[in-house]
DNA sequence: TTGCGATCTTTACAGTTGTAGAGTAGTCTC
DNA sequence: GAGACTACTCTACAACTGTAAAGATCGCAA
């Protein structure tokens, strides 16, 4: 169920992201959409996408002389394993030393605190209703 | 001011954490501390470390034929990297999001709730305090 | 049928990261 | 002063990551 730990390089999120955003679609789409910030060649991108698929992060399916990607793992997930990896590292898997650290460190506008205290306050509202 | 971002790698990280703890402190010490958690021979460590004194991460004294090692970058530095990399890759950058994911996708008891909105409506009155 | 454009395949290469063996040098002890 | 320790230096190597050139293919238009 802890939909295992996904751990993506800089290049896999950049690409994962348009996959996730025009699924199915192909590497040239990939490469043509990340120009801007990405000075890419359709080489690069495309041997980057089948690493990919080798790790298991994307599936391919072949239509006539077309290879369509799909993502395999989720959004979700890839933050999943994100977050837990910065979180061993550096907060010893410790959530909220954590959540501390981002309220000293970082500058919030009262208004996102705000928006915080009423996440939390729902979300304890939501906890308390179904017991626990 | 916004003190640089560090990244620091897997490895770096088992050896700052000890660096931290035990500065000013020589390799063998590092490897001893490290053995139960990673089988790290001395030559492992070692070249690890030096590795991090090339990248200015740590910096080293030598004295007579030892050499001790000091760590350049605070935990709060390197917190701050760690953080900064998974916010970028995973969330755009934006931190409430994150924030809002951290609470949906873990579990958290309702004391550790409590705890984060209380640290909130801490720091907010802070901050009204001294206005803005 | 012939060349052209789009796409895919193969191969490569440098830099980083994890890992460590082998050899060298200073120090302590008998 | 010779061996045993301890700590250091040098070198290596495989896997992974970013990056891409060169070549092979296939379908289409002239």
């Amino acid at each position: 169920m802890t939909t295992k730990g996904y751990e993506l390089t800089e290049a896999e999120w950049e690409i994962i992201q348009v996959v996730w955003a025009h699924e199915p679609c192909a590497a040239p789409t990939v490469q043509e959409e990340l120009e801007d910030r990405r000075q890419w060649t359709y080489s690069t991108v495309k041997t980057l996408m089948d690493r990919m698929v080798a790790k298991g992060l994307l599936t391919t399916e072949r239509i006539r002389n077309l290879i369509l990607y799909r993502s395999a793992v989720t959004q979700k997930q890839a933050r999943k394993g994100e977050v837990a990896r910065m979180l061993t590292r550096a907060f010893g898997g410790a959530l909220t030393p954590m959540m501390q650290f981002l309220l000293e460190s970082h500058t919030l506008s009262d208004a996102e605190l705000a928006g915080l205290e009423s996440m939390i306050r729902k979300k304890r509202r939501r906890e308390r209703g179904r017991g626990e």
